[in-house]
DNA sequence: CTTGATGGTATCGAGTCGATACTAAATAAG
DNA sequence: CTTATTTAGTATCGACTCGATACCATCAAG
């Protein structure tokens, strides 16, 4: 693949998988870290906005948009959070149909215990400048690590890859089965990485 | 706030919130996009790996592993995704337990259509090189604008916010009210970018 | 031939989420 | 002053996610 005709060229196809990916990790974090306190992502997501939100848009009609979810998705999702005590409604004065969301004390304690999680915090360290998908990348290894996942890196760049002479096909050491061309640049749940050929990201 | 002691000081805490905005973000498209196709999020997910994964990874339990659930969703997820009749199970020849799952011509049709979606190709074009965290927050605005979502900018930063005098409280200029120094540093669903003083991000 | 690990499935309950229908309050139009 | 119409929010349904737990095969090791 070409770098790029433009200078500010950004891997788009690419870019997504990682935003994805990082996206899968961070909200399964956020589930573990959340199920301590009986929350799912999206009830923590509410919390988080509301704390920040100012006395024009506490309201789920706000919640609803910033999300987007449908109204009715949010009407329960804060129902939940007010039943557990980290919101509470109070009636706008002046606008009968208007509701405010304030969150409580111990909403606020909750945000500060899980927000951002260790994890993240940690791999953000090992993040260097570049372009953003290197970072990204970089981000998403960190995180790997971060969480005991597997690095899922394809196959060609793996340890255990054995290139083929010319003609005759590649080999995975681990299996000693042949492996065909096409099959060398799919993802492989035993990758690990070659930090010869195909350093991993540092630290 | 101090530009950082590092040169690669990544501000942690606005990184995550990007991250995970952004994420949301792409999650809601992904609803709407494979809704199209009868899919969920974790369904495209899962159909997307398998569619990269190798012959000794197209699994179950490599799907569990890849997107972080258990092995009982994945094995729901996958069920659905085999009725719909975009995967297809084989079992093992020489293990009677593994079965291997393909993605059909079907499958793939679905994954060329909605990945990457079109907002995001879009919203690439403006995001330039720098810190992590202004390629993000570039992103995320151009997402929001493909989204005609609304910004939810810091109310200082809107074009409404009229700062008081040495003294007197500031101003919000479409309601008229009067804006504690604290609130002016919330998000506000009517918020619009100054384009003067605050310049949203090009393009 | 047991024992135990591994790969998968089945089922349950809490929650998300879009869709739709609905209520009540505010606003606009006559 | 009524009568639409819009806006803010709730209620309910069905498909799905997800963790937890229990369970069933198959394989591998003693």
């Amino acid at each position: 693949m070409v770098f790029s005709r433009y200078y500010f060229f950004v891997d788009q196809r690419r870019t997504y998988e990682l935003l994805e990916r990082i996206g899968s990790l961070l909200r399964s974090e956020e589930r573990r870290s959340g199920g301590r306190h009986g929350l799912q992502p999206t009830q923590i997501h509410a919390l988080a906005f509301l704390d920040q939100a100012n006395r024009y848009s506490d309201s789920p009609a706000s919640v609803t948009e910033y999300l987007g979810l449908t109204k009715g998705t949010a009407s329960q999702t804060l129902q939940r959070l007010v039943e557990k005590g980290f919101l509470r409604q109070e009636s706008d004065r002046k606008d009968g149909r208007r509701v405010h969301l304030k969150v409580t004390a111990a909403g606020r304690r909750v945000l500060r215990d899980i927000r951002p999680p260790d994890s993240f915090e940690k791999a953000c360290q090992g993040v260097g400048t570049g372009p953003l998908e290197a970072s990204l990348s970089d981000l998403l290894t960190a995180l790997q690590r971060e969480q005991k996942q597997k690095p899922f890196g394809i196959c060609r760049t793996c340890r255990h890859f054995r290139r083929g002479a010319r003609g005759s096909s590649h080999q995975c050491g681990l299996t000693l089965e042949p492996l065909r061309e096409e099959e060398s640049s799919r993802l492989c749940r035993e990758h690990e990485w070659d930090t010869e050929r195909h350093p991993a990201p540092r630290r």
